[in-house]
DNA sequence: TCCGTCGGTGTAATCGATTCCACGAGCGCT
DNA sequence: AGCGCTCGTGGAATCGATTACACCGACGGA
């Protein structure tokens, strides 16, 4: 592959010539900057990256550590990072953490030794040390939906409290008074605080949340349906369930299948975060939808912000709910209570 | 960011021996060694891939271009990939192309410029000069899903011509007579070949293939709604829609309910590529699966051969037809006619 | 005793870019 | 005419690794 070499010496100039055409720099004659162009042409010369992140300490490369891929808001958030990225000069490269620490840990470590200009992270879990030591050397750095408590970074995530406050009313003024939630792990921001904004809803409508009715999940479908099958088998069953997340939820559809019970019927349900595929299901889910593609793009709009040396400051956006019909059959439009 | 040379001053030693010890190259004392460790451990030493790349030619990189991030199989598809690349040692940059060859041709330059070790591509079109370029000056690369034709680069696919004639068979069976199909791009390989294969298999059961009853669609959700409703305003329209992928079936059952119409009372519906939601959706759809997982591990194993100076062979696996309720109440289970 | 070998080490070249610095030519001004 | 600019250019250092080559000491065999 020709190099920024032989580029000089086809167009009979130095390298340092060679290198200011490149990167438009003023004080080049038009004389010498149509050689160089020409050589460039004849030879199909592309600078290498690599030289030119070592010496400029640049790789115009973002990292984006997300918890599971095949989660399709994990993936529209990838894809929308991706795009903004890409408005602003920076490639993505993506690592999927698969809700395993160790792993998310690996792909940190790898994303730094490549020497990345920034980091993007939907944490796994409360905070690796690796992480913590690259906050501290001074990598730029940005949680997106989830983050670690007691760092000092920017975060860029939904606020689904008034979202949940408005499905909570929702379920109440269908009639049901017995609402059980799949929540995340402990261990993530997202899976602790959906469930402290639920039991909060919940008590506006003077309705507790009783620990039976809080099941453990991994933001799995299995879980979801391991979760479900366990609320059914209670004494007295809930009459709604809650899913943290939209693969939960699968799960959970699939459990009051498996019994050859129905939704909303038998179980009501309803899922945080809403994808294309909530519209065809059977029954399409009730859900809070998240504006993930904004999420994802004022995640990267920060993060490049700090890179360049500017504030790059923390977001929160409105969730809002979608009503649809598995958690029945009241066609009466909920809107949002905060505009 | 402490350098190979701050380890060896730490540990009072050359960086040809802290580059040895780190490289595990046999000639270098205990004593030496340990001393270098110390070191590594005392600075947090990490050595610089970008150097190291610059000076070995070797990225330890993978490109996966594919044609769409948000299409749940590419999404396994791209999973998979990473998965056996790690497995491997490598990591893997993915780029999306969204169905568009000129945002293709981006990421296939910017991979180029970055200097990954090999591409890994689903292509979009029938193959832009770009790519054709790189293949000629040696870049190692495998086709996945889709290829083009004439290039000497191998082929991982899956053969969907036993499954499809077990679907030809099925729907007969059911007392299908008028099939209609929507296929993807003429510019991809799957997207013609699909519709081959299934007059192919028409033809087995002395049935036609009217052009009317072939709609041109792009792979994506909405064309397959519009040429859906396309055949519905038919003087005779088609018993059964088999779409080309899975995105373009979600199109059609958009479409159907849209007019008040019923799977599979009204219009069966089978689609290409199976995936998760599909068992989820009303009614669940007949697809055909592909082996998702086995085809971006078998890709990227041809790819590192190539890489690593070995053959890299095509590989081409079945798919297979998994019969759910879209075409029709009759619970009675087709298999694969071959082994 | 001497020589060859080998293990362990350091010096320096190298990869392909960017960029500081020096230098020469041309120009305008006094 | 001479001074000081600016402009265009090239030489060379530099980024952080790997690795060819040279060297030195110890050891074994003749």
């Amino acid at each position: 592959m020709a190099s920024i070499k032989d580029v000089a010496a086809e167009a009979g100039v130095s390298v340092a010539t060679v290198s200011r055409v490149l990167n438009d720099h003023p004080s080049v004659s038009a004389e010498a900057r149509t050689r160089v162009l020409a050589a460039v042409e004849a030879l199909g010369y592309r600078p290498n990256a690599v030289a030119r992140s070592l010496r400029t300490d640049q790789t115009h490369t973002l990292g984006l550590v997300i918890s599971d891929v095949m989660n399709p808001y994990f993936t529209e958030l990838a894809r929308s990072v991706e795009e903004e990225a890409r408005a602003l000069g920076y490639s993505v490269i993506i690592g999927n953490a698969d809700e395993r620490p160790d792993l998310q840990d690996h792909h940190v470590r790898n994303l730094l030794d490549r020497r990345i200009d920034g980091l993007l992270v939907s944490p796994t879990d409360g905070g690796s040390p690796l992480m913590l030591d690259a906050v501290r050397a001074g990598t730029p750095m940005v949680f997106v939906d989830r983050w670690i408590p007691g760092v000092d970074v920017p975060v860029v995530r939904a606020d689904g409290r008034a979202a949940v406050r408005d499905l909570v009313a929702h379920l109440h003024g269908l009639g049901h008074r017995r609402l059980a939630i799949i929540a995340g792990p402990a261990a993530t921001t997202t899976g602790r605080e959906r469930v402290e904004v639920f039991r909060e809803a919940l008590g506006a409508y003077g309705l507790e949340l009783p620990d039976a009715y809080i099941g453990q999940g991994d933001f799995q479908a299995e879980s979801g349906r391991q979760v479900t099958e366990g609320f059914l088998d209670l004494a007295e069953p809930p009459e709604v369930v809650f899913a943290a997340d939209n693969l939960m939820a699968l799960g959970a559809l699939d459990a009051v299948r498996a019994r050859g019970l129905r939704v909303p019927d038998d179980l009501a349900l309803a899922a945080f975060d809403d994808i294309p595929w909530f519209v065809h299901t059977d029954p399409p889910v009730t859900a809070i939808a998240q504006p993930t593609g904004e999420l994802g793009r004022a995640a990267v709009r920060a993060l490049v912000d700090r890179i360049e040396g500017r504030p790059g400051e923390s977001v929160t956006l409105p969730a809002r709910l979608v009503v649809r019909r598995s958690c029945g059959e009241n066609p009466t439009p909920v809107q949002r209570s905060t505009t």
